[in-house]
RNA sequence: AGGGAGUUAGCUCAGUUGGUAGAGCGCCACCCUUACAAGGUGGAUGUCGCAGGUUCGAAUCCUGUACUCCCUACCA
């Protein structure tokens, strides 16, 4: 970076000027980089990988903002980070994209043929695959780029290929016909987590079965009508007296005309409707196993398309909805109709496309989940792996409980392709991690691979190892493996973080990660879920580009308490814009008063026995060793908005507003050892608030960072500041010092007060008398004469008696035991009127809390029974409240 | 239906061992005081969802209750 320290800077801080520069200085200095091998220690966190079709959306943006703050700061801890960036082939999404670039040019996939139509899929990740990266490193990611990995590249499907097969051989997957979740217009299974339940305000319809060979009818109760078409039978309570004649009997089928059987099973709730139920085993999941029970044929009636096939009869090629029409138009012809009433119920919507799901009977591959399932809950309730907010671990524990087999084929054509081949001679499946030929059994040539791919969630559950070389035992997986901690949103706790944790105990016999940080979601404005349909999501490239990348981080961490869920605000982030201004030109004041500094030849080292500071220099540094104890603390807790709003107050208020406004003068001023010592301060001061805000705002401290005095080569490599570094700096600090600022400040807030209160304009200088309660108290005011004077706008300054109080202001102060009154005389100046509305406020105030003060101190069991401290704090507070209401009615009736 | 979370100032939310409520934004008043008007100074605002209980004392602990949200499941 160049030198640029005498340049002159904007009054306003412009990210645009900033950000990309220093970006592209880390990267090619190489900042981001991990170590494979490292004598420092190992922190690691693998970045959920995004869709590689995506745009960066606010989501992410949350979610990298907190990897990149922990591992920023990890990295000036002096550990040796890696923080592994990927993207994530999203096979429906990206399938998606694709052939919506095709429909423009009047073509479907089918027509084009797999393996053209996967060249034009490779062909368009390369083109914009990397879009989303571009964006990460606009938002300040820090991520090892060269490490990059795609859940397609060579490495990662071999690793696929090998937990494919070695599952297989352990029959832990397997294939089967089943009855998954279809989406019609994807043509393919998807998994039960893909499904979003809308609520539908529906209807339930009643239809008339009649018995077979008698005039008597059974009314069965819906809500999908079209169903009936792939009855199998219906189903009584085998204890309902009314149908417990007819078990065994038949029904005949309505429309169509086929005899299903009267069955009894106790699913049944003969409460509900009409006590019998209509059995579709291939189009719904309770259905199915009842039918599997009940050895009922499974008639599908569907096709791929989730159009009506040929089960159907004369309702075949209908779309589902079209047959429903149909059928209940049909029925009440037929007068088999009984009734219609509306019915709230809720329908499973494909995530992806929105179409109904409907349930499908096909074949499919699954993986069992039991086994797999145990030791991963094991390693949660043993605290192997903690959770934070601590609340999901029932959550995770219940749904581990409760977990059922993964459908983990798709029908598509995007992924990464089944490794088993079917024998058309034999029938055999050989499943293999390498292309197979011929059959493993009959030897024959005659073999087609399955036309699947595995569901996107597969790859992703590998990717804590699969990233890392897995199977090979590479260094980086020795260094690195497990991860530090997995940050990621909690919606995808099942999708992802478990199939990950089983995953991990399964291969690499550890878990992938020994923390799970799950940060809430982002929510618009009305706490409604961001999302293109809704058109209220927002584009934090936009807020980027509008505010900088440093206020929309700042943002996010200031508000992400204990992983709730939070309302986006562009005011926020336009407050935080702000801050960064604030920052900037703190900054820039203090650099213009540095000017001519001096690095003292003998460094920092020597200053302790060289120099007496200020007590002002010495109350910021107290303060700023106790941010820095904030900040630490907060941020080994994950606390970081503690430690956000911590340094928000230091900067804004305790360094710029008051130390700034004290040493104005020296250091504006004439030179002095007063300016010397503050120039230093202020330097060391600067450096440390670049490094703390650092992980936070990295740009605009990195800026600044190069611009100080004093500074190393890079501030996102410098030591990150906590009270055991730099300890002889720190120790400059005193707490008796900043007793005496703090009693100072109270004096000029009482001023100011004093004059706000009564109108008094700020260009009117006024005369001020101060009473100290004691002698300590009267050095204080003597020594800090000046600021008070400068920042109360005082004239004439006076430290003495009470004196005459007539047509005075006056006020009380007590800090600790120290005790200040402030008597300004109003005489000539304003109307005495709003003085004494002023008291007589204040008088009100004392009056009740006195009230309430010595009601408790005058029980006896509160005296008893509380601590030592309280009772002698409230003690003193009463004795304190009591002297300052005896001096404000005083003033009160000498104040006309 | 089961599980989880929430209810505190106009808005968004803090409040870590119980000790007389805080921040940011917004609002009101005054001020362009040469670092910053993306600023400064001062000010107003809360029976902490409701009802009980434990306690000298409850936003905080317990019980019940209302409402909101999320997740999982779903009765045809």
């Amino acid at each position: 970076m160049t030198e640029n320290s005498k340049q002159t800077m904007s009054d306003r801080y412009s990210p645009a000027d900033v950000e990309e520069k220093v970006y592209a200085w880390w990267e090619q200095s190489g900042f981001f980089k991990a170590q494979d091998q490292s004598t420092k220690p190992p922190y690691s966190v693998i970045l959920p990988p995004p869709n590689v079709t995506g745009f960066l959306h606010l989501g992410h943006a949350v979610d990298h903002t907190v990897q990149d703050v922990l591992v920023r700061w990890k990295r000036m801890n002096g550990f040796n980070v890696l923080w592994l960036p990927g993207t994530d082939h999203a096979g429906i999404a990206t399938q998606a994209v694709v052939e919506k670039e095709l429909k423009k040019e009047n073509l479907t996939r089918h027509q084009l043929g797999r393996e053209k139509f996967v060249a034009r899929v490779w062909e368009w990740k390369h083109q914009y695959g990397d879009r989303i990266y571009s964006q990460m490193r606009k938002l300040g990611d820090s991520c090892d780029w060269d490490r990059a990995v795609f859940t397609l590249d060579e490495g990662v499907s071999k690793a696929v290929r090998k937990v494919f097969v070695s599952l297989y051989k352990k029959s832990q997957i397997y294939r089967g016909t089943r009855l998954v979740n279809w989406s019609g217009p994807l043509e393919s299974a998807i998994s039960d987590l893909e499904v979003e339940h809308r609520q539908i305000k529906g209807s339930l319809w009643h239809i008339k079965y009649q018995v077979e060979g008698t005039q008597d009818f059974l009314i069965v109760a819906t809500t999908r009508p079209e169903t009936l078409l792939g009855d199998s039978a219906v189903c009584v309570h085998p204890d309902d007296e009314r149908y417990k004649h007819l078990i065994g009997k038949h029904v005949v089928l309505p429309l169509l005309g086929r005899k299903i059987p009267i069955i009894a099973d106790t699913y049944v709730d003969p409460q509900f409707g009409s006590g019998v139920v209509k059995i579709t085993p291939a189009h719904d999941f309770n259905d199915y196993k009842i039918g599997k029970t009940h050895q009922l044929p499974m008639i599908n009636i569907l096709t791929k398309k989730c159009e009506l096939n040929e089960n159907a009869g004369p309702y075949k090629g209908l779309k589902v909805q079209e047959a429903r029409k149909r059928i209940l138009e049909d029925l009440k012809t037929q007068g088999l109709l009984e009734k219609e009433e509306p019915h709230a119920l809720s329908v499973g919507h494909c995530s992806r496309t929105g179409a109904v799901v409907e349930p499908f009977l096909s074949d499919q591959w699954f993986m069992k989940m039991d086994q797999l399932a145990v030791p991963a809950k094991r390693v949660v309730e043993s605290g192997t792996i903690r959770f934070e907010p601590e609340s999901w671990t029932k959550v995770y524990l219940h749904w581990m409980n409760i977990i059922e087999d993964w459908c983990i084929s798709r029908q598509l054509w995007w992924g990464h392709q089944i490794p088993a081949w079917y024998c058309e001679d034999c029938q055999h499946i050989t499943v293999s991690e390498t292309d197979v030929t011929e059959c493993e059994t009959c030897h024959s040539k005659n073999v087609r691979q399955d036309e699947d791919v595995l569901d996107t969630w597969f790859s992703s559950a590998l990717w804590p190892f699969s990233t890392m070389g897995w199977p090979q035992e590479t260094e980086t997986a020795k260094t690195f493996y497990p991860t530090s901690i997995l940050v990621t949103g909690h919606d995808i706790l099942f999708f992802w973080v478990a199939r990950m944790i089983m995953m991990g105990l399964e291969f690499k016999r550890d878990v992938p990660f020994r923390e799970v940080y799950l940060h809430g979601l982002v929510r618009d404005s009305q706490g409604r879920k961001m999302s293109k349909s809704l058109g209220n999501s927002v584009d934090p490239v936009e807020m980027i580009g509008k505010y900088g990348a440093d206020a929309l981080r700042f943002s996010f961490i200031a508000h992400l308490f204990s992983g709730k869920d939070f309302k986006f605000s562009e005011q926020r982030i336009e407050g935080y814009r702000n801050f960064m201004n604030k920052i900037w030109n703190g900054t820039r004041f203090a650099l213009a008063a540095l000017q001519d500094f001096q690095i003292p030849t003998d460094g920092l080292k020597a200053l302790p026995n060289k120099i007496h500071l200020s007590v002002y220099d010495q109350w910021l540094i107290f303060k700023l060793g106790e941010v820095e104890k904030t900040v630490e603390e907060s941020m080994e807790q994950h606390r970081f908005s503690d430690a956000t709003n911590a340094l928000y107050q230091f900067v804004w208020y305790e360094f710029c507003d008051w130390y700034i406004e004290f040493m104005k003068p020296v250091l504006n001023g004439a030179p002095s050892v007063d300016r010397e010592n503050s120039q230093l301060v202020v330097a060391q001061t600067l450096n440390r608030i670049m490094r703390l805000l650092h992980p936070f705002v990295p740009f605009i401290t990195e800026e600044l960072y190069q611009k100080l005095p004093l500074h190393d080569k890079t501030c996102m490599l410098d030591q990150y500041p906590n009270p055991r570094n730099d300890r002889e700096f720190l120790a400059l600090g005193s707490e008796t010092a900043a007793l005496e600022v703090d009693l100072i400040k109270e004096v000029i807030s009482a001023i100011r007060n004093i004059r706000g209160e009564n109108r008094i304009s700020p260009a009117q200088k006024i005369n001020v008398r101060l009473v100290p309660g004691d002698g300590e108290v009267q050095k204080h005011l003597a020594h800090n004469k000046s600021a008070i004077m400068t920042l109360g706008r005082i004239e004439n300054f006076e430290i003495g008696d009470e004196g005459n109080l007539s047509k005075c202001a006056l006020a009380v102060i007590n800090v600790k035991t120290a005790q200040v009154k402030v008597v300004i005389p109003l005489e000539g100046l304003v109307d005495i009127e709003e003085e004494v509305k002023r008291i007589q406020k204040l008088v009100e105030k004392l009056t009740k809390d006195i009230g309430s003060l010595s009601g408790r101190l005058n029980n006896e069991n509160f005296v008893k029974n509380a601590a030592e401290e309280v009772v002698e704090a409230d003690r003193q507070l009463l004795a304190q409240s009591k002297n300052q209401l005896q001096n404000l009615q005083d003033s009160l009736t000498r104040l006309r």
